[in-house]
DNA sequence: AACGACCAAGTAAGCGCTTACATTACGGTC
DNA sequence: GACCGTAATGTAAGCGCTTACTTGGTCGTT
């Protein structure tokens, strides 16, 4: 080496400093520097058993929910040193699995994945090569997973609650594709079953589902709304924001006021969320929060295998906005 | 190993599967699915110096158009067996920098990153390392670098002439911060050339610049609004989409209508901007199409130190809407 | 002055792969 | 049948680090 010292040295250099005389250590940097040299961390990793680089499983980035996660995590990571693994399953579980065995073979030392609605083998495969993990954004009492997340059943049943107390007994729902996606069948039961506790039912023509897309739900919405208004919901249940400002296109064209002749909610309190007339009726969920958890969890486990660790519930934030009001008298 | 083969037999079969007897093959494969084996990246990394691994740097991932650049980089380095590292700089030089020095550690073979207002040293170091990288979003004739993007000032000058044929005189910009952000000073510059070339001025108080966030548009815009409707801008060109809806909702509250009283214009084409009415005049850039030209690129670049390689222009497209109008007889 | 404790730096093995080269087996050619 | 080409597999070195162990120098103690 160019410092004259040997490789071990250098090493001691960076990884203990403490251990090395401070104008050895200068030396050191300083001929590193001046050749530009960099450490190669295919050796490290090698030589060590450590990798620093821990992997996130997430549906897709193009939602702000999950960018926001990747966002906290991240930075929690980069704190401790870690480097952050990407992957996105598009909502297809065999995508997700083979991210995962891409991961491994990285090595990563320790994983986050959104959901539970994955292949078991994915998480046999984690626990084989003994990676801890967590599951972030769902949380259920029973999962056999460390969750870190919201219990959307309980979320879906809260809001409808809500709507039952100002008075609403005709609903109807809009809602996601429920493939591969346990959350959205939640959030259908957390609705169905609080209308079942109040002895209305949700009847399937009053349930669509289909694309997450604005222009569908405006489609759907209009169709639901078809009918004598004496008959037609006074309440809609949508599966997220974007449906639900999907569906206040949909009611502007038919010439309905939300809040007034009917009322909407959505879930995620995106940013539109309160910035269009008249304000959604949303749930918001500290989706940062969740990732900074879920990467501070992951940054202690690693290493302790012991435990024990525990899920996290996160309670999203009801948040009443003109969009819902009390039911129209008839 | 358990099939009974030598290590070398096991690494040909994964790699030079031709080379190797298909039944001899199907053992080794069989073998480590048993065994649980996966191959270890680190080790391959360091005997073959070949990592696969191929790093992209995007200032966040809260924007949309960022997001799909890397969806869309993503399939194609997965389709051709390249993993994408991701890092973030959150428009910080600095985090850039160290980034990219992290991305070599790993040994990135290639880099996608976001604009060129990064330290000189960043693309210093890329060029010492000889790691082949493109640089996406940004278009200019005369960048000392492989661009993949748009010429944000032409498009901007684009906008402002159609604001100009449609009879505008009087002219308002609100823009997102300008540190380290060449797009929108050329942006800026877009706006004040063509409005210089028609004799007409930008003056400074018709400028705003601030947080790209949607309520200061909506202040910004209620203080430029501000004022005898014969001396008011008639047109208000906006940094973004996100800008100009919040500037939307400004004029709302003033009871200004889009379209007729005044024209206001975005970029980007978020998915709301045809969705919020009376509609927003924008640009759509195909960052889908910039993530995968770039991808494609990069990995026609790795290994292939010569070239030539070209930068690619991708025209944004003008989509007008209600938002924009002729401009109100005075 | 001799000894041991202690600190700093060097030595060398080995992490899990790839790959150049060596070996073996087999079939075709003259 | 001796020879050679070819295909399939094995052998072993070495990629750039970390780390247990070794060495050597410096003090403080008796």
């Amino acid at each position: 080496m160019l410092a004259g010292v040997s490789t071990a040295t250098v090493s001691r250099s960076i990884n203990e400093p403490e251990k090395v005389n401070a104008e050895m250590r200068k030396r050191v940097l300083d001929a590193a520097a001046e050749l530009g040299w960099i450490p190669n961390a295919a050796g490290r990793a090698l030589a060590s058993n450590r990798t620093h680089i821990v992997g996130a499983i997430i549906p897709t980035l193009d939602a702000e929910i999950f960018a926001r996660q990747v966002s906290a995590m991240q930075s929690v990571f980069t704190r401790h040193g870690y480097t952050l693994f990407l992957g996105c399953s598009n909502y297809d579980p065999m995508a997700g699995y083979q991210q995962v065995r891409a991961m491994l073979t990285r090595g990563v030392e320790a994983l986050a994945i959104v959901g539970e609605d994955h292949p078991a083998e994915l998480f046999d495969l984690l626990k084989h090569h003994r990676v801890p993990y967590v599951v972030t954004y769902t949380y259920r009492l029973d999962s056999p997973h460390l969750c870190i997340g919201v219990d959307h059943r309980k979320a879906f049943r809260t809001m409808t609650r809500r709507l039952l107390e100002m008075g609403h007994r005709r609903f109807a729902a809009i809602f996601q594709p429920t493939e591969s996606n346990r959350r959205v069948v939640d959030r259908i039961h957390g609705v169905a079953d609080e209308l079942g506790d109040a002895g209305l039912p949700l009847p399937p023509e009053r349930l669509t589902i289909g694309p997450a897309d604005m222009d569908r739900a405006a489609r759907d919405f209009v169709e639901l709304m078809a009918g004598r208004p004496d008959e037609r919901p006074t309440a809609v249940v949508c599966g997220n924001d974007l449906l639900a400002i999907g569906a206040l296109n949909g009611a502007r064209d038919l010439g309905l006021v939300a809040g007034r002749d009917f009322s909407i909610t959505g879930f995620d309190d995106l940013a539109l969320a309160s910035r269009i007339p008249p304000g959604l009726t949303t749930q918001w969920v500290d989706n940062y929060r969740i990732g900074e958890l879920a990467a501070g969890k992951l940054m202690n486990m690693i290493g302790k295998s012991d435990g024990p660790f525990e899920s996290a519930e996160l309670v999203p934030e009801l948040r009443l906005r003109g969009s819902s009001g009390p039911a129209p008298s008839p």
